[in-house]
DNA sequence: GTCTATAGATCGATAGAC
DNA sequence: GTCTATCGATCTATAGAC
């Protein structure tokens, strides 16, 4: 996958997997030929096989750039046990929402896509995003020991969550009424209040 | 669409209809065929055309009624303003979790096939969807206006809610350690305690 | 590294016998 | 009402020239 810096074929990499995204995500994958994609990134088909073997192979490469990259993104933004269980959660919320927001594509191909995958890359995606879930059962758990939260089941609070969450992706616009903030103020209310019960 | 009721042809529709549901739920719309299709219903692409003119027939018609029946069984269970709004919006959440769950075929086809429509079909499935959404705006709304919920934007509210309790169908089995009452509990806690604030 | 050309399979939809 | 047979288009993937 890594080719040298600066090479005319580092860039016709990104421009199929800018063309896949786009494509895939908004025709969706099986809907979207080699051909299409090939032709949207500049190149013809003979030229893509040059840089991936498959046409699943795009897919799983698009998907696991995104959840690596999610993942590697909440790292560096974790304000981590310097601050209150609460707002280590809040915080978790607030980037969930400002992350997805602007990659509503990638959301697209991660939530609808995953049956173009074959067994194992399927497997390696889930496990991928079951590390990115347990992150939040974390802090939901942490929440609840310091007395800030009170949830029975943290794995059942944490999917509802991150279907709530990313549900966003499905009907906010750029040019709404709405921006980020006011959207991430209200989801907190909702989430927090909700977690914290009675 | 409406057939001599007892005739081999009913039951020809009814057979193309769960086999496409089964099977476009599992593979996606366009990794489905019509040959597929057709075998699985225990009939030949030739004769499957006598029930629906073209493929996306058949998916607008899983869609039409799975949003027609979905309403209609809300109309029938809504407790309407005989219950408080606090109560109005459990059984709410409560129908549309207990009506969703087993019904998650219908589920996957209304949130990832929408695109294999064509425009006019994919307009009259949306406003479908929009009404039953409308439903759940008034409710909180209602709930709202009543002083037992502190709601800013109900709308933004009743995405992120059925959001979140449609993601149920993602996880949820039959065989799991949870029954349909310990889901209903522990949504409904989230629910409320997010929609009524501090 | 990109092209043209094409193999081999499968697709949606139709025609016409029974 | 169901079948067989098929048209014309399109698909993934490969071969080989440049």
């Amino acid at each position: 996958m890594a080719r040298t810096a600066g090479s005319k074929g580092e860039v016709t990499e990104t421009a199929i997997l800018d063309a896949a995204r786009r494509l895939i995500s908004t025709a969706g994958f099986e809907a979207s030929s080699i051909r299409t994609i090939a032709q949207e990134a500049g190149v013809t088909s003979g030229a893509l096989y040059r840089y991936f073997p498959s046409k699943t192979a795009i897919l799983f490469c698009l998907l696991d750039r995104h959840l690596r990259e999610l993942l590697a993104a909440w790292r560096q933004e974790d304000p981590g046990l310097a601050v209150s269980a609460t707002d280590r959660l809040s915080a978790f919320i607030c980037f969930h929402l400002r992350y997805h927001i602007p990659r509503r594509e990638d959301v697209f191909l991660s939530y609808r896509e995953l049956r173009g995958l074959d067994a194992t890359q399927y497997t390696a995606i889930c496990q991928l995003r079951d590390q990115y879930e347990a992150v939040l059962v974390g802090l939901i758990d942490a929440a609840t020991a310091a007395g800030e939260a009170s949830v029975d089941d943290a794995k059942l609070a944490t999917r509802a969550i991150i279907s709530m969450l990313t549900g966003v992706t499905q009907w906010y616009r750029d040019d709404g009424p709405l921006d980020i903030e006011a959207v991430q103020a209200q989801y907190l209310a909702l989430v927090l209040h909700g977690v914290r019960g009675s």
